[in-house]
DNA sequence: CGCGCAACCTGTCTGC
DNA sequence: TGCAGACAGGTTGCGC
């Protein structure tokens, strides 16, 4: 489910009710969610820890704690992070992540703070995780696997000009990938590709200077107005308030199959590519041809 | 190294 | 009503 807007989001709701806040209890109700680590082990490194900083790298959140370890979790596709302030809530956005019972089916952790405040994570499908780190271990974590964040000073033409140089799979598998560009999912790809005018199944080799600035801008601009609206509600995504966002308001190709293009008013199209449901304009976004072969001198 | 696809899970919706 | 099948925001591991 969530993806960069959306994580973002949350970890702006989060960071200043939890930054000071000491951790005074931590319950893993599923051991899905502390896996590999054992429930006992991650309640045992978390509990009576201060949070001094709510951080997020790509898809990731991570509360830093006071003894230099960083409590990092991922909502994966069903997951949220519910905050629970010290009055309770009375009208909850959505009934089953607001459970109070630990008997709660979807409820698969709870973290509570000294204010007497809750932090709640629920998950209907059980993909998410948490665990916790070192500042190397974290460095390592990281560095293998995310790339450069999208909204941040690094991500230039010519990063996106070097990290798609090489790209013979679709465009929208390269931007899915997170050791590229990091914090880009299902919806914002297509958002992404339609804004830059580009072709889900272009390459990424077969884009030119222009293209390479299309697509960084694209990105850029879907993803800020996701961040605008506060994230994409399709199903499960509820921020940390429990409310939804409105951002699948707006959508421009994404799940408008049989709509017509607010541009062009041609019928938006699904495909699938890389397994994922892939929603275009034929009309504006054509094609690119392949590069030429290279010949020899 | 890059690509394509199955797998990991549960819930919801559609069509017969 | 029941049931099979498709589909859902992500990531990882495997074979090629």
């Amino acid at each position: 489910m969530p993806e960069l807007p959306e994580v973002e989001t949350i970890r702006r709701q989060l960071e200043p009710d939890l930054v000071g806040r000491t951790i005074e209890t931590v319950e893993v109700l599923d051991p899905y969610f502390s896996k590999p680590a054992l429930p006992r082990e991650f309640e045992g490194a978390v509990e009576g820890r201060e949070i001094v900083d709510v951080g997020r790298r790509g898809k990731y959140l991570m509360l830093e704690l006071d003894d230099g370890n960083t409590v990092v979790i991922h909502l994966r596709m069903t997951g949220a992070l519910i905050l629970i302030d010290p009055e309770g809530v009375e009208n909850p956005g959505d009934a089953r992540i607001y459970e109070p019972d630990t008997g709660s089916k979807h409820l698969k952790a709870r973290f509570t703070l000294d204010d007497g405040g809750e932090l709640r994570f629920t998950d209907p499908r059980r993909f998410g995780r948490g665990f916790v780190a070192n500042q190397d271990e974290l460095d390592e974590y990281f560095a293998s696997r995310l790339g450069v964040e999208p909204l941040g000073p690094d991500f230039t033409v010519e990063a996106m000009a070097v990290m798609s140089a090489n790209r013979t799979g679709p465009l929208k598998s390269f931007l899915l990938n997170q050791k590229g560009v990091v914090g880009v999912g299902n919806i914002y790809a297509d958002e992404a590709l339609y804004r830059a005018r580009l072709h889900p199944l272009s390459t990424g080799a077969s884009m030119k200077a222009e293209h390479h600035e299309a697509l960084r801008d694209g990105v850029v601009e879907a993803l800020e107005r996701g961040l605008d609206l506060g994230g994409a509600s399709i199903d499960d995504y509820r921020d940390a308030k429990g409310e939804t966002g409105s951002m699948q308001n707006e959508f421009l190709v994404h799940r408008r199959e049989g709509e017509a293009c607010h541009n062009c008013g041609e019928t938006i199209v699904r495909i699938v590519v890389g397994g994922r449901s892939t929603y275009y304009c034929p009309n504006c976004q054509v094609k690119l041809r392949k590069p030429p072969k290279k010949r020899k001198a």
